[in-house]
DNA sequence: ATATTATGTGTAACCGGTTACACATTGAAG
DNA sequence: CTTCAATGTGTAACCGGTTACACATAATAT
């Protein structure tokens, strides 16, 4: 393995010369940079990582942090912060916390031995002291860390009036909205944005908490839809909820969209899947994952951040799941 | 923070002594033994990773080479990769290659300058030279890369056989298998699988090739049903193929399970989700990853691996896309 | 002409560990 | 009573970089 040194006798200058051409640091005349540049050429110098850090205590690795990769909603963020990440030459390193605290500290205190560049978190853990503590740059996802620390969403409010809407102009007339666990900030705002379009109009409505987990999801709309077979609309504030809606439909003998329309929440790849396709308040995952990338390296490199929330928009994306609007 | 020349001093015994008994090497009397333990206790030293990397040319960081995790194959890959090597105190980098031998070899190189301890790899570039001269432990995954890089994978000729025979035994008497790309060698063996089943029959059948995707699949469904009105039963190669296939059999105006049949392969958890429920071969995925990851950390600690080739079974599992079996 | 400042370079310490080697002591074997 | 192996420890070199500092020269200011 060629090192420094060996580009340093090459090119006839010091180590130091060496390192403040290739780091850009210093004064460094054009005749050196030249000598050095042939030598590192010749020789296929290549600077060695590990011994960098262990001098400036930075690497250029991101950790990131997330419930369950087995998530259908994490494999695309994961996707997009990897992709980001690695145009800006940083590596991904993948944590699954399973919403664990202890896991999560884990896996901050081991990669910051590792002088790791930073963190993108997707966590609940809205206070933890691990985070608030952690005194290197992080960017929360989907779920806001506290104030102190940018965050990216989607615009989860706006969606689900948008989804609600779409039932309502759809004619329908009861609707009944699953909304997730109380203790997911997506959740809470996703039932905010559905009560508030609900209540303009003066269409009756039932909200029943439901996880975003398809056979638990099923079970509870077959009751549901048993004991009020007048619901014609059920918004899911999940995919995963909407495909357990729809087959509790097909289960329970309602047909969809003519005698029930639903509509989910993600826009996950599975929803054309279904049959009938879900129609769906889409999030931009990828974008997301996307933006949280950017600003974390931008924190990292000391770039000042302009906003401390960035949301991402959504949109409907109408399928089978749903009639077309009454005129 | 504490080095290990604070720890040495404070046990008042020297660096070297402290290395050795942090490492177990070499020899320690019990009572410098114990009085390290005190100091690294009182200091709260913790080991810089860094510094012991650039020693030793080690890592416990393992690198996680798949085309796409946006596949729904892989996340639970990934998580059974990452549970392992946490188990073991290792760390998993995670790259998605796009089936790019440029970004394979890109990530091979970057990640062996930290001295990264090894691969799993999942790629079809079988005996592209990055991979037969990158000197560091490798497993492949689903794919074999060559004769001297141990492989896990599933069964796929004999989950063929499962898929086709299930078929068999629910009367289908024309029977679509949609083969996957032909240079993928899961897809070839479940491809023999197939013909071995079918042929000891003497039921008709078609075979076309289809990408794991599923709109294309569904077009190319719909087309070999319109064709061939006759077609009683799908063997898909993969889940996704088989979800496209009943979204066709929907299109076309087909009833699954009445008038067609179709068994998948994968066991991903949107099969589920469909209605009705598609009937699969299941491969134990999360396995695989476990079991790679295993042979990976034997081949990376010099412990002896027992074989070359590991497949992890595969099995049936009944849902609604197949009819009870005649007796 | 002299004082400053900007430019350019090399030496050596340092990051935080590991380990080869030299040296000392002890116990067992011959 | 030697002799040799096993046990135990410390010094210092080394892994491959970065960078503070000292020093030299050229350019500009006064």
């Amino acid at each position: 393995m060629t090192t420094i040194k060996d580009v340093a006798k090459k090119a006839g200058v010091s180590v130091a010369t060496v390192s403040r051409f290739l780091n850009d640091s210093g004064y460094v005349s054009s005749e050196a940079a030249k000598a050095v540049t042939a030598a590192v050429e010749e020789l296929n110098y290549e600077l060695n990582p590990v011994a960098r850090s262990l001098n400036t205590k930075k690497s250029n690795l991101i950790g990131l942090i997330l419930p369950d990769i087995t998530n259908p909603f994490f494999p695309e963020l994961a996707r997009a912060v990897e992709d980001v990440a690695l145009t800006y030459g940083y590596t991904v390193v993948l944590c699954n916390s399973d919403e664990d605290p202890e896991k999560e500290k884990n896996y901050i205190e081991t990669l910051k031995k590792k002088y790791i560049a930073g963190f993108i978190v997707t966590s609940n853990q809205l206070d933890a002291p691990h985070y608030a503590n952690a005194n290197v740059p992080i960017v929360a996802l989907d779920r806001e860390i506290n104030e102190k620390i940018p965050t990216v969403s989607s615009n989860n409010k706006e969606g689900a009036i948008l989804g609600t809407n779409a039932l309502l102009e759809r004619g329908c007339r009861n609707v009944l909205f699953l909304r997730g666990p109380e203790e997911l900030n997506p959740a809470n705002d996703r039932y905010e944005g559905f009560m508030e379009a609900i209540q303009k109009s003066d269409v009756h409505y039932h909200v029943v908490t439901s996880p975003f987990h398809f056979a638990e999801s099923q079970k509870i709309v077959e009751r549901m839809l048993n004991d009020n077979p007048q619901i014609d609309g059920i918004f899911a504030s999940s995919d995963v909820s909407a495909a357990g809606a729809l087959k509790a439909a097909n289960t329970v003998g309602k047909h969809v969209p003519n005698e029930l329309q639903i509509v989910g929440f993600d826009g996950v790849a599975m929803g054309e899947m279904l049959s009938p396709g879900l129609t769906t308040i889409a999030q931009d995952v990828y974008k997301m994952g996307a933006v949280a990338t950017r600003v974390l390296i931008k924190q990292i490199e000391n770039k000042k951040i302009e906003q401390k929330f960035y949301e991402v928009p959504v949109k409907l994306v109408v399928r089978g799941t749903t009639r077309s609007v009454a005129e």
